[in-house]
Parts: C-alpha cells; structure tokens; sequence
RNA sequence: GGAGAAUUAGCUCAGCUGGUUCAGAGCAUCUGCCUUACAAGCAGAGGGUCACUGGUUCGAAUCCAGUAUUCUCCACCA
C-alpha cells in the first residue's frame, strides 16, 4: 500500500480550493432555495490579516459550508475596506520613508499611490482568504471605494442631509495632529498618561495677591479667557469681580463663578480655555467669553500664543513651565496620572478643538436600532453586550462624520467664492441648486473633506448588493436582509450599530438576523496579540506547518462566543492530530481486501449501534450550531470520529491481521465512513474533501464533491441502543483492565463469564464482547468462585486466571472499598428519603430517583458482598 | 467614577430554569505498550472545599447579599 503514513495537507489544499472554483460552487445567484446571506466584515487594506480575521472566517466558513450542504442558497461576500485615515496614515508613512512628503503631492498624485497600496494589500489579504478555504463568491468581492458603492455613499449622504439628519457646524471636535483631521468619539482611545500638574501664579489686578491655578497644559496659558472658581467657596470671596493677569503676556482677564468648578480639587481654581477644552468650551459660552485658538492644525503654536510661536506643543509645554519658573510663577510641579485621548489610527494625543465639520444626528436615528435589538429582532450572541449596546445606544451623541483627509469618498458639498455651499451629487446640480437659492456662483470648488469610513462600511450589507441605488434589484430583494454577522466585539459600536441604523433608515428592515461576536485572540500569557509585541504568529506560516484544516480546527476548539481565545500553537496541533486520525481510520479501511459474504453478528451490531450513535451525535450538533457554540459542535464531531468511529466501530468490525473484511461489512463502513466526513467538511474542508474522491468510495461525476454533498439531517435515535452497548463497552474495558493489572499482553485470551440471571444487554451483543481475546465467553445462573469479577450495570462478571494470578488480599481491599463506598452513598440517600420535608416537598420524579438510587446500591451491595465472602473460598 | 462579565482539575473551558449527565470535557501529566491505520498513536490512571463569607432552601457549583481578584466597555474633572 502506497499511501502516505500521514496526512499531507499542501497537495490537497492546492487542489481542491482551484477545483470548487472552477466549478463555481461558491457561487450564488438568485432561485428558488432559500438564502443563506453573510457579509464579510471587511478586511482593511492597511495591511496583512491577522490570527483575529483568521478566527473570524473560519467562522465564517463554517457556517457558510454547513449551510450551503444543507441545501440553502449560500452566499458569502468578501470585500475590503479602505478604512480610510488608517490607510492614508500608511501611505503617508510609506512616503515618507521614500522622501517624499504629502505636502508636496497633489490630490490626484496621493490618490495614485494610494490606489497602487490598496491593489498590492487589498489582493494580499484575498490570497490569504484563499488559503484558509474561504468559500466566499469572490465574483462578488466588493471593495468600500469602488464606483458604485461609493456612489452609494453620496447618495445616502444627500438623502441624509435632505432628511435633516446631516449638518454642518462648528463644534469641539477630536483633532489629531499627525493625521490632520477631525475625529469620531469612537476613534479616540483614552490613556492613562503619567504628567505633570503644574500649579501657577496669576496675579490679581492691582493687588500683591496672587491666585493659584493647578493646570496640566501650561503651554495654553495664553489662550486663557478667565479664572473660575466656584461661587460658594469662602476661600475666595473677596476675588469676586476682580480681574487677574495672565502670566507671560500680561493679558488681563476675569475671574467668574460657576458651580462647575470642583472646590475638593487642585486649588479650586480653574483656568477656563474656551478653545482647547470641551468643558472650558461650554463655560465659555455660558459666560460669553473670548476664544483664543493658540494651535495649528499640526499641534504647534501659532501667532495669538504671542511666545513661542511655530513649537510643537509638548515642547512649548517644557518651555513656559521653565519661562515661569524664571519669573517665579510657578508654586510647584507634582506628579500626576490622567486619562488622554489617543488617536485610534495615528496614536497622536488628541487635540480639542474647534473647528468646522459635518456631523450626523444620531438621537431619532439611534431608536430604532435599539429597538430592534431589544425585541430579539436582531440577536446578539452572546447576549451580555446588550447591556453595553444599549448604553451606547441611549447616550449617543452626534456624529462628526468629516475627514479632512485625501482618501476617501468626498463630502458632495459645493462652495461658491463667498464660502457659501450647497450640498449636490454633482458641480452641475450644485451650480443649479446655487441658482435656486438665488445665489451667484462663478467659481465652485469642494473641500478636502471625507466621509468617515463607518459611514461607508455602515452602508455594507445594503451597498455590496447595491440595495442603496436600485433597491428593487433581484440580488438584494433576495439575500437581504443577510443571516449572520461575524464580528469583533469592538467594532459594536463603530460598525455594527451604524448598519442597524443605515439599514432601517433604508429598508426599514435590520440589516442581518444574528450577530455572532467573536473573542479577541490572546497570546497564552493573555496579551491580545499585535504586530507591535510580535506576538502574533504568522497565519500562513501556521498553516503551512499544521494544514490549513489543522489551524481551523485549531482555532475553533477554544473559541467559545464572545469569550477570548487563549491562543496557543499546541491547538493547532491538536487539530492536526485529528486530521491525521482521519487520515488514518481511511488508510485503515482502504487497505482491506474483500470476500464475498455477508456481514458477522458483531460486524450488524457495530453498525446498528455507530449508525445510532452517529444520530445522536448530530442532533447534538445541530444543537451547538442553533446555540452558535461552534467549539462545542467541533468537540462532538471529535470525539464522534476519534472515539466512537475510530476507537469502537472501526476496531470492532476490523478482520484479523491480512484478513480480508466481509463485502456487506465494508461497503456499510464506507457509507457511514462518509456521512462522517460530510458532518467533518465545514470544519476540515480540505481533507474531507481529499477522502470523498478516493476511488474506495466509486466514482464521481465531475460535480459531486463533498462541498454540495448533504449534511446529515437530525433524524430520530434509539437513546436504548446506546445504553445498552455501553454496557458492553464496560464489559470490554473491564476486561483490558484486567490484563493491564496483570501485566498480561492484549494478546492473552481470557475467559469470561456474566451472570445473567440479571441480563440488561441483549445476547446479540456477545458476538461483540467476544471481541475482547475472549477465549471462552459463558452465561452463568450462579455466582463463580475464585474469579476477578465486576460490576457491568447489574450483571457480574467473571474473569477466571490461573490462582497464581490472583491476589486475594488486593480483591479483598478493591471489593471492600466498593462497598464502603456504596455504603456511604447509600447512607447520604436514606437520609433524603427519611427527611419528612424532603418527601414533602420535592417533586415525585426526584423522591422515585432516590428510591431508585437506594434500591439499586442495596443490590450492588449485596452482590459485593457475596463476591467477598466468596473470595476466601 | 459608572456599567457589565468572569472566578470550576496544571492549562483552556462546559455545567440551561437549584435534586444521577454533578462534580464534567479536551489538552497536558503519569503508568504500560513501536499490537499488523495512526507514537501526530493504543490501553489505562491520577488530579478540583466549584474564589471567600454569610443567607434563602428539605437540598446550592447552580439563587441572593457582601468581600477579594481579574477582565472588558463607557466617562471631560483642571
């Protein structure tokens, strides 16, 4: 026999992946099947994937496949996403360090090389895809940027803006310097950051008095409208309606009163920054004070600082401290720990600022998204981030939904030489919609403002069947809303929340049905991996070295929902392994050689009892994907292959040593053999698929493939029949146990008697237990003396060794210990059933289990017992 | 500061509405085996006061309260 010891997954994954696509079994078009609908996640073309995206597709994967098995009309659509500031963040670097400089380019000259990095990232992480068995309808992989689905963006930009929900403002906003752009909320990751407080002087106006103000940024010194202070703190009344003087340039501003100030920290007072800070922001408007903007967009000072013109912030920060403290205005410096914002993307510690942007109303829009998830419409899995949905959902604020970035799809507003704009899909309608309002218009220009990404990917589901622009399309009448979403929890908010909201505004319809989210994958040391701690392992690389099958496996065995994942290599070992068991239960059964007769006793009743078995095993499948425990299904796949089909069916009908196996027998283990790969397939695609075409199994026509074949359907079981083999089982286990106290080879023939006189497995089972090197098996009335015996159910069993194998001492000790055992369970029982309350109050199936549980200690006991007393015969 | 979650074997986790699936699984460990599909394997074995303290109950890993530890999300205190 030729084939390999092991299983070689590269040739198989090679060749199978190109043949379901050129037969086209990841397509999907419209029929009359119901449909299986999920959109991928888009990838971002900022770099390579990630063991995160690879957990996630397999997902995916997964339930695609076992969908599509089962007859649906499975569609899965890949795409990227051109996560905007993300990858522009990339593309400037990757210039950079080409020497050239952003400033230097024109639009178009950016775009082209951001075009040329989104070909070179966008096509490396669909190979990846590829390589995990991703079986998406790549016909349809969608791209965020692409024409029509940019166009779909304006339009909902317009639709919005003429709904009202869209406007446009000067408001604080998230600024990151380094990407020059306003930001999201979401987008600013807050930090705990180790500063400096610094408190300062101000001198009050014509006094010697000074007043102490404790401020973290004292490079905003200058941009100071007036000092606050809470109006019922005694500590400064006498300041009430003075002015004091701002430090270094001698400006002169107010002191004001408002109960905001917090009397319990710092000094009490508060220096009020109506431009670099949100709350100084609002206090200014409440007393109407002055905004000085001291900032560049780049974060360095301007002009109105006076001093310091032209230096980076954190510079300017170390510098008027010390200018301070050369004319002795600073009382003392402390340590102190605080939270910043960060940009998500850039890691640039935000800047508030004001500044003019679009911004999206969420509060009506944000209802009807949480209704949905609230009435079970849409059902988050797991259901504890409800609670976190929720709260985001009812204390959402407005959205600022402008970039000012190159990469993106470009706010469809139009700006005439006096700076007033309209909004329009195009300059011509926006030269009309001019001339409507009245309004001259000679030159038109747009601004460098883009779409924040989540505005585009909110749009995805609707936009990748371009529901958006021609709703009453066929494809998106058909697959939408999709099914199941497959996610990162992180995303919940940024994403998943805005396609809830897009979606209805839309379609009045939840985008998809189920949102799965996934863990986040953590090293073992429970790092979340990152390119940074170079924690993460190579994706490819693992799966070159443990198959691709392997590392889905891998991932999945300890990737319950919701929770992270522990990740570990040696899962993908295990998963390898078990590619290799099945590998080897075929090699196994490919080698036989046929004679031409009917199936042994034993061979039916392994048969019955697997076919049975196998049964149970999928219904609880069945159960573990309703639930979308997808470990949990794995696991019973598992331990189906490797412990009920390899270790009992397979070893119980297996002929002797060169023996040939009977024809019925064989041709029986191959139809159970592939209804047992059908069930492997969502999970280990590649090697199912491998075996399916073996010619052990006949032939195929060019389009049967395990990919399309049928997924084992939940049909009834006999719950008896697996009750009593496993009777047997314990039979045969007890028996090996017996040769491994010995010290006996698995070879020794041993005799073996059962008591029948109380029965509970059928004699047809014998032909089984015989199985066991049962030199001689006999059915006995009475008890037989100076035997190994145990308990298999209620029957006792006799294992008849030659006297010098038998120690009397050590049974004596093993029995009594049973018996003690037994004696003391049967002691906890008697208690339940002599408590009157207990009798009184349980329900009667648990006062019958317990009688049952008496009854069937007392008869053990006794049994045991007898053993005992026989023993010294 | 607020909210949520978690804590069960060395590790990763199951244990639904309290009572034989109640103390489980996989991996790891240990002991025998290179037995003729597979040492990436086979046959066995050991291993847990269910974080702690109370409460409810006839009965608690399971329900309640508190404590401790950990994690996640949200939040503008200078």
């Amino acid at each position: 026999m030729s084939i390999a010891k092991t299983y070689n997954p590269k040739e198989a994954e090679d060749k199978w992946y190109s043949y379901w696509m050129e037969n086209g079994f990841f397509r999907s078009t419209p029929d009359e099947r119901e449909p299986y609908t999920i959109v991928m996640p888009p990838p971002n073309v900022t770099g390579v994937l990630h063991m995160g995206h690879m957990l996630n597709n397999t997902i995916q994967d997964v339930l695609i496949r076992r969908a599509r098995m089962q007859g649906k009309n499975a569609c899965w659509v890949p795409g990227t996403d051109h996560a905007s500031i993300a990858t522009e963040a990339k593309v400037v670097n990757m210039l950079k360090e080409q020497g050239i400089d952003k400033k230097s380019l024109t639009r178009e000259d950016f775009l082209k090389y951001a075009w040329e990095w989104k070909e070179k990232y966008g096509g490396i992480i669909l190979k990846q895809l590829e390589k995990l068995g991703a079986s998406c309808d790549w016909e349809r992989t969608k791209f965020t940027m692409d024409p029509d689905l940019s166009e779909a963006v304006i339009d909902t930009f317009i639709r919005f803006y003429k709904e009202g929900y869209i406007y446009r403002g000067v408001r604080m906003v998230n600024w990151d310097p380094l990407g020059k752009t306003a930001l999201s909320d979401e987008e600013v990751i807050r930090k705990e950051v180790n500063q400096k407080l610094y408190y300062i002087r101000y001198k009050i106006k014509d006094s010697d008095e000074y007043i102490i103000i404790a401020t973290t940024r004292p490079e905003t010194i200058m941009a100071d409208a007036a000092v606050c202070i809470n109006p019922n703190d005694e500590r400064f009344t006498h300041l009430k309606g003075k002015t004091v003087i701002v430090p270094l340039v001698n400006r002169e501003i107010p002191i004001i009163q408002d109960e905001y100030v917090d009397m319990e920290f710092g000094t009490g007072c508060l220096k009020v920054t109506p431009a670099h800070d949100l709350n100084d922001y609002e206090l200014g408007q409440k007393h109407n004070l002055e905004i000085i903007d001291l900032l560049n967009d780049d974060g360095t000072l301007n002009e109105n600082a006076q001093i310091l013109v032209g230096e980076d912030r954190f510079i300017a920060r170390k510098k008027i401290a010390k200018l301070l403290e050369e004319v002795d205005q600073i009382e003392k410096i402390e340590d102190y720990k605080s939270q910043v914002g960060f940009s998500e993307r850039t890691d640039a510690a935000i800047e508030p600022k004001l500044s003019m942007q679009w911004w999206c109303k969420m509060e009506e829009l944000s209802k009807p998204a949480l209704q949905y998830v609230e009435d079970g419409t849409i059902k988050l899995i797991p259901e504890k981030f409800f609670a976190s949905y929720k709260h985001w959902m009812e204390n959402v604020k407005d959205w600022c939904i402008s970039r000012q970035l190159w990469w993106g799809q470009r706010i469809p507003a139009w700006y005439n030489e006096k700076n007033e704009w309209v909004v329009a899909k195009t300059e011509e309608d926006a030269r009309k919609e001019f001339e409507a309002l009245g309004k001259t218009v000679s030159t038109i220009r747009q601004e460098d403002d883009v779409l924040d990404t989540w505005f585009s990917s909110g749009l995805w589901p609707m936009s990748v069947f371009d529901g958006v622009r021609n709703p009453e399309n066929e494809d998106f009448k058909y697959y939408y809303p999709t099914n199941d979403l497959v996610t990162a929890p992180e995303i919940l908010f940024f994403w998943i929340a805005r396609m809830i909201i897009m979606g209805h505004d839309y379609t009045q319809l939840p985008p998809f049905k189920n949102v799965y989210l996934t863990g986040i994958v953590r090293d073992k040391l429970g790092r979340k991996m990152s390119k940074s701690l170079g924690n993460s392992p190579d994706p490819i690389e693992l799966m070159e070295q443990y198959g691709t099958d392997g590392v889905r496996v891998g991932m999945l065995l300890s990737s319950p929902a919701g929770n992270d994942l522990m990740f570990d290599v040696s899962y993908c070992e295990q998963g390898r392994n078990f590619a290799n068991k099945i590998w080897n239960a075929f090699r196994l059964v490919k080698g036989w050689e046929t004679t031409d007769a009917p199936a042994t006793e034993a061979q039916k009743t392994a048969a019955v009892w697997f076919e049975n078995r196998f049964n149970q095993a999928v219904a609880e499948i069945d159960e573990h994907f309703a639930n979308y425990r997808l470990s949990d299904a794995l696991m019973a796949t598992y331990k189906l292959i490797w412990d009920d089909f390899c270790a009992w069916y397979l070893e119980l009908i297996k002929p002797a040593y060169q023996m040939p196996i009977e024809a019925e027998a064989l041709e029986t283990v191959k139809a159970l053999f592939q209804k047992v790969l059908a069930l492997a397939h969502p999970f280990m695609p590649f090697l199912t698929e491998e075996l399916y075409h073996d010619e052990i199994f006949g032939e195929r026509t060019a389009k049967d493939c395990i990919i399309v074949t049928e997924y084992p359907k939940v049909i009834p079981f006999d719950e008896q029949i697996t009750k009593e083999f496993a009777t047997v089982q314990q039979i045969i286990s007890e028996v090996r146990n017996v040769r491994n106290s010995k010290g006996m080879s698995p070879k020794t023939a041993l005799p073996l008697a059962i008591n029948a006189s109380d029965i509970d497995f059928k004699k047809h089972q014998e032909s089984i237990i015989k199985l066991a090197n049962i030199s001689e098996l006999t059915f006995v009335q009475e008890k037989v003396t100076g035997a190994l015996s145990f308990l298999a159910g209620k029957s006792e069993c006799y294992v008849q060794l030659a006297a010098e194998n038998i120690d009397v001492e050590a049974e004596k000790e093993r029995i009594t210990k049973e018996i003690e055992y037994l004696k003391g369970f049967l002691i906890s029982v008697d208690k339940k059933l002599s408590n009157e309350r207990f009798v009184q109050n349980a329900k009667p199936e648990i006062i019958d289990n317990e009688r049952n549980k008496k009854a069937d200690a007392e008869t053990k006991i006794t049994i045991l017992q007898e053993s005992l007393s026989n023993l010294g015969l």
